[in-house]
DNA sequence: TTGGCTGCAAAACGTTTGCATGTCT
DNA sequence: AGACATGCAAACGTTTTGCAGCCAA
């Protein structure tokens, strides 16, 4: 973890920034933070730590850290972005529609099934999204139900 | 076609809604028109033939078909919504990060699997969406060579 | 005649940007 | 010193909403 500031920090200065106060906080707030945060909810976590971060600060410095690689622009579709750290191995989400949870899965065969897929219409693939969109555990019973009525 | 409008007025008047001109313009445009319109393409569209739609109705009636089933609301990450109808079968999106053209293709084994994912969690699918970015066909070369430089 | 539907303009929303100032190297 | 980063507020583009009038049932 230290390691990882540390390494992101030198990848900052070969691309021409510099560390301030305001960003390295983001930085480590945003890896502490659970997945799938919003800015909003950054910026809230950052200006506890320091009361004078701005938004502005914190989507500039999310977008540099997905420019880099470390992290990834989300849209389930709320109308706000989400953030998610690259430091986990990939993976595709499961949605709820009731609760708004997202929960995560890898599935190995589905990779392989896209990217021959690709292959298969002469596309080169650089990255892929794969949301299902339904009912968690916890909400299925009482939907089920709605549906019924 | 003419069909599928009758079924759709009927539909909504069931749904306690009114069959106005404006309406019944922007449906027969947005089934007509490609698949992955914007709503302002699709204002441009109805305003050639009738000045007078704005663009709040077009907003208005594409919720409508997307909460009547008729419609699907995309976001391919452009800041734009997208809608396509859902007359068509089932199909996932190929997207080129370089000309922005989406092609579509259909991969039964994918369904199959995300359906068997989403019930080993205890999940209950509705829909789903899967999404591959990349560099199509025509794009992929110089993409290739933008890369090796 | 009642309610839904309309166009318009204004508001709301998340996000980006311009700028003067502050901070790192 | 110089370049870059910051916070603020204004600007932005898309989508939503309030409203007075209109139109379908």
């Amino acid at each position: 973890m230290d390691t990882l500031l540390r390494r992101i920090d030198s990848e900052i200065a070969a691309d021409g920034g510099k560390r301030s106060k305001s960003r390295k906080h983001v930085i480590e707030i945003f890896f502490k933070a659970g997945t799938h945060v919003t800015v909003e909810e950054l910026t809230r976590a950052a200006r506890r730590r320091n009361r004078s971060v701005g938004a502005a600060t914190v989507y500039r410095t999310l977008k540099l850290l997905a420019r880099l690689g470390y992290a990834t622009e989300h849209d389930f579709g709320e109308g706000v972005r989400r953030y998610e750290s690259n430091l986990s191995p990939h993976h595709d989400h499961l949605v709820c529609r009731k609760c708004g949870g997202v929960s995560e899965f890898e599935e190995p065969e589905i990779e392989t099934l896209q990217n021959e897929v690709a292959r298969r219409h002469g596309f080169l693939p650089t990255a892929h999204r794969l949301d299902i969109y339904g009912y968690c555990r916890r909400c299925a019973p009482a939907a089920r139900e709605e549906a019924a009525r």
